[in-house]
DNA sequence: CAGCATACATAGATATGCAAGGTATTATGC
DNA sequence: GCATAATACCTTGCATATCTATGTATGCTG
């Protein structure tokens, strides 16, 4: 029971992580973007790699296609002499103004956030 | 059209933060009853004075029913010697736990997303 | 040419925040 | 005593984004 309860319990954490990732992803994907072109998996190693973010490919492809239809990232096929051809993804000026906004809004939600949550920092209670 | 564009832009801009709420509210919420139990209203203004959020009253008792029908918190009525009766919300046990776990959690992801913003700061372009 | 990895894509289910509107109780002015 | 306002809590219906699972196509390799 002790094993059920706890699976239980991180089932819904998990489920939680889902919710908190909710439009943070959408910042996060388009960040990735400010240093020059990706294209689909190659973000999500990075996403990976540098911020610990796992993000499933079902995930970003719907998420790339929307920001792709509001005009921050424009994308261009590039077929390689060896491989598969990939679909790499840019961030056009309207996507870098918009990059600026959302990280704005982003780390005032986070440092209220990190207020509440202060209290809870060496209480051992 | 510039006016139009804007406020097009702004729109979005809020849809997004709406987004970026998600799950984060619950953290908040949690959190602000570390320290002791609180009612409805009481914990509105403590988020918005606080943390500067503003949460309207259609998002936090849906929210604090979901939390107390998964036991993490508890409710009692209060009645004031004054004023109109209370209903006080109080963290339990299990409660505790998931504060940390969710902060834990947040602070990951957190973490992440500020390492994918750096390439931002102070980059003119 | 069969199997495998790479790469992009779609559909349905689910969860959450919000606006709008509603009920009940207490305080206040006249 | 009665009307009005203020406080406090609650419910419904909708919009939206992500995940799981699955599908399609291409190129490499033995």
């Amino acid at each position: 029971m002790d094993t059920k309860r706890t699976a239980a319990t991180e089932d819904e954490l998990g489920k939680w992580e889902t919710q908190l990732r909710k439009g943070g992803l959408g910042l996060a994907v388009l960040a990735t973007l400010w240093t020059g072109r990706l294209y689909g998996l190659e973000m999500l190693r990075r996403l990976e790699a540098d911020a610990g973010l796992s993000v499933p490919e079902g995930t970003i492809y719907p998420l790339l296609n929307r920001l792709k239809s509001e005009g921050f990232v424009t994308s261009e096929w590039v077929e390689a002499d060896a491989g598969h051809p990939r679909k790499y993804y840019s961030l056009t000026e309207r996507g870098r103004v918009r990059v600026r906004e959302m990280a704005g809004a982003w780390k005032g939600f986070a440092r209220g956030l990190e207020r509440l949550l202060a209290p809870l920092e060496g209480d051992p209670r």
